[in-house]
DNA sequence: ACCGTCATGTAATCGGTTACATGATTCT
DNA sequence: AGAATCATGTAACCGATTACATGACGGT
């Protein structure tokens, strides 16, 4: 029941949590995969350590299956569902930060021609993977996932953009 | 002299390091802020903890000043720019990584004209700063920090653009 | 001489990553 | 029924962040 700061896995945590009203490790290990995975990784182990801080802490509930995979099932406690509407209330000012290693190789001398190419072919494919997920995006409920969905997809265009001009020189 | 994982910020070091063949942790850090701490930040502490790590492994030559400040200067060793040199010459296919608390905001539920609003002046400011440095970039003999600059450039400004689009409704 | 800021570092903690491992399902 | 893959988790290590702390230097 410790004082806790929360990171961002915390609020993917949190967030899915709240979205599903129960969920397992394993659910939102998938639902990550098709969402903020897609610009943001983080092994699984994350999805199984990080709702077990949260537990202790008191912001979620954590109770164990018995029969079959005995798995873990957690749901927002008061504590949790109240943090996680604070934090939706105060908009950030927080700079996206891009962690890109292609980026450092071009800025340390990698040969633009060489980096342009490869990167240029994995984004497209990622590009690919994100214009396959706008549908579905589009038909929940809740208008934010297909928002920051847009958010990626514009971010990616610009990269690809960028390596597309660097690779025709 | 153990094996050692490279980490992004091995390279950091190593490339600044290479660059001005002689480098202080400071140094670095300055350098740093000009350039790539622009869209990937982290604490000053690492860049006197990272090239540490980099001496005892045998990729850095570590130096104390006697008099003064007693400052630690670092050199690359034969190894470190065998390293270097091998990792540039290696297109990387990674993924750029967006960490942004915004979309993650937007996409469990915060409003979005508010996030909006918020993130579009800093978005703007962020803009100039990185305008102001397309000049001294411009002029260095290596083209790959001015590179670089431009693609953190065209990602600042899809990103301006998104959340313009979202305020303006 | 004093004060503020810049410069330079260390210590402790903790989140994140890597690696390992086993139990369920599904398919052939 | 055996193999392959999916699902689910634990353990250990280490890089990264936070916090603390002091020494030089420049200005008044």
């Amino acid at each position: 029941m410790d004082e806790l700061r929360l990171t961002p896995t915390s609020w993917i945590v949190l967030g899915f949590v709240s979205l599903l009203g129960e969920a397992t490790p394993y659910d939102i290990k998938r639902l990550v995969a098709q969402s903020v995975g897609q610009f943001w990784s983080f092994p699984h182990s994350q999805l199984y350590a990080e709702p077990e801080r949260l537990a202790v802490a008191g912001y979620l509930d954590e109770s164990r299956e018995e029969g079959g995979r005995r798995r873990k099932r957690y749901t927002l406690t008061e504590r949790g569902r109240d943090a996680l509407e604070r934090w939706r209330g105060e908009p950030t000012t927080a700079l996206p930060e891009i962690r890109d290693l292609a980026t450092l190789q071009l800025f340390f001398g990698g040969d633009p021609r060489a980096l342009a190419r490869v990167q240029l072919a994995t984004a497209r494919e990622h590009l690919a993977e994100l214009e396959s997920l706008i549908e579905p995006a589009g038909a929940l409920d809740d208008p934010g996932p297909a928002l920051a969905l847009e958010y990626g997809l514009s971010v990616a265009r610009a990269s690809a953009d960028f390596w597309e001009k660097l690779a025709g020189d």
